[in-house]
DNA sequence: CTGTTAGCGCTTTCAG
DNA sequence: CTGAAAGCGCTAACAG
């Protein structure tokens, strides 16, 4: 299957005895131009139904007007979020954008990026894999002068812009609520501690039971390898524990999801006897029994703010010095961390 | 911000001293190339870190390998995992993809195919938007002769290849599947009756009936415009009527966990009092109280098999007659519709 | 106000 | 086996 011919300059050119330049400046509206021959040339334009070639014009002005994004996984409803929130910013502004997705796994993410690159974006957002934990390939974007922002999962020590949630403030804001539910013995269940996520998310949890004057207890702190398996043997565990605890901060909502799916499996009763809160804010902790506390992180914000961000660096009007932005996080209480009523 | 310099084979070809044709065949390992040559270049390209100009070459070659995809809602988990579905397998054929979406807008899908013709794109993958209700701008690709297909979201007039699935079949299931349950007064609730998805549901719907020797009742056939508040009106008519059904099949799980929402906010037992089905399977059906019974469709395969059919079009593989590929469902029996029990 | 010219980075005849 | 030259569609000096 062959695509059918495009209208090009040439031959509006042809048909209206003018030259490819005078076409090319009637197009882009240039004010020294008759307006006579402007319009006449609008006009056939039209009626040929031209459409511009956006790859001869971006190879010649050497700007494609395309941003790269690269996130995890794009069936995450933050995530989705987060694109859509670039999409729809970055067109306002007159960019594409080119989505990919690295699975979670770093060579994905290498590759997507030599593609992007290969495309000639004109500057990438980033959201790194789990996998990733260790770095050249962002430094080499870096050392190459190709623009780029990091968000959600960033490497701290890039120079470049990031974004982020206050994940510290976040966890802070759910287990000081547990706490003022009267929970004493909150559990936290991390993912893969090298996680930037895991680390703040952990602080929080610690800042808020140090205000209470509770000290760390490392048998309070599950690790969990976020697969399904990994969630429901921490639940298992949980529920085993001698002196059971009488409150669960699960690190991200689909591992509290699973977590509350096993208890009720084993009649363990949620809130009544275990509190369970999340992270995230995803669509499914509204709807499961009961709906679960979490924190929400407005996904589309972020990617709207990114990619602002990064715009006003390309179009110069802000400086390109690295900056960070945090976005805050705002507390949701459901039922599943009501001991009051 | 600028983007920093990118090595062109001109730059490897001075510094090696033979001509930038030489360069460009070594790379693309043309036989007729002395070995040394060639080991020479390829090792300096390495070195230079040099990454081909894809802008330049599609330019040349007029092809982008590039797919645009449309889509009206990124955000929703069928379309992400559609999206998945398409980008894994075009980049397993070396096609890169650019993603838009329609926002349910037509004015919004008629830009995203703009734009995504003026970048050249060598095909689209097309799901149309709720709002489109007039074909113009697709029967114009047609005329232009740029190979796209329809997925999920199709108009069935159009020549090109479609993939769909089986609705009027998943529909037939559930709604068979609420008559094996004991249920005989069963509401069909619709979106907006001119979507393809109303029309093919409603049909697999009265065929059940059919079977069982009910006729079509009018009254048992409710719209919503699928907003919040219209699913939650249409809760309430049910709620209220004199003789209530014993059973309610949503259009989609939206509806559904909608009106189940509010069901158990006014104390109306699911499944006890009334069954309750939807269609989809989205990852919220199965976490809600009680679990939701649905027939799932998997985005996944369908991305897969779209693009796959696109791109064997493309490379001649596939004859460019169009086809209409039909993807069976799957009856999902949760608790939501368990009346034996 | 408009045409001529050069060239973005690459591929591809056509000659040697 | 390799180089020279043309050209994909467009923009942007530079002339006039």
């Amino acid at each position: 299957m062959k695509k059918g011919h495009q209208v090009t300059m040439k031959e509006i050119a042809k048909k209206l005895g003018v030259s490819v330049s005078t076409i090319s400046r009637a197009l882009k509206d240039s004010p020294e131009l008759h307006p006579e021959t402007k319009r006449k040339i609008v006009e056939m334009a039209k009626e040929m139904n031209y459409q511009p070639n956006l790859l001869a014009q971006s190879l010649r002005i050497s700007r494609t007007k395309t941003l790269g994004v690269i996130v995890p996984e794009i069936t995450s409803h933050f995530f989705a979020s987060c694109i859509s929130g670039i999409q729809d910013h970055a067109n306002k502004r007159g960019y594409n954008v080119m989505i990919c997705q690295s699975n979670e796994s770093i060579d994905q993410e290498i590759a997507n990026i030599r593609t992007l690159v290969a495309s000639q974006v004109d500057a990438l957002l980033i959201s790194l894999s789990r996998e990733t934990n260790h770095y050249e390939h962002l430094y080499e974007l870096y050392s190459r002068e190709i623009p780029f922002v990091l968000f959600d999962r960033v490497q701290e020590d890039i120079p470049v812009s990031k974004v982020t949630f206050n994940d510290a403030g976040g966890a802070y804001q759910v287990t000081h609520h547990l706490l003022e539910m009267g929970c004493r013995n909150i559990v936290f269940v991390s993912g893969p501690e090298d996680l930037y996520i895991s680390k703040k998310r952990k602080e929080g949890y610690l800042k808020a039971l140090n205000e209470y004057g509770i000290k760390e207890n490392s048998n309070f702190i599950k690790v969990t390898d976020l697969t399904l398996e990994g969630n429901i043997e921490v639940a298992k565990e949980i529920a085993a524990m001698k002196s059971r605890p009488d409150a669960v901060f699960c690190m991200i909502d689909p591992v509290a999801v699973d977590v509350l799916t096993y208890w009720k499996s084993i009649g363990l009763k949620v809130p009544e006897e275990i509190a369970l809160a999340g992270f995230t804010n995803n669509p499914t902790s509204a709807v499961v029994e009961p709906p679960l506390t979490t924190v929400s992180q407005p996904g589309y914000e972020m990617g709207k703010l990114a990619v602002s961000h990064l715009l006003d660096q390309l179009d110069g009007l802000a400086s390109d010095d690295p900056i960070s932005i945090v976005l805050e996080t705002t507390l949701v209480p459901r039922k599943s961390s009501n001991r009051q009523a």
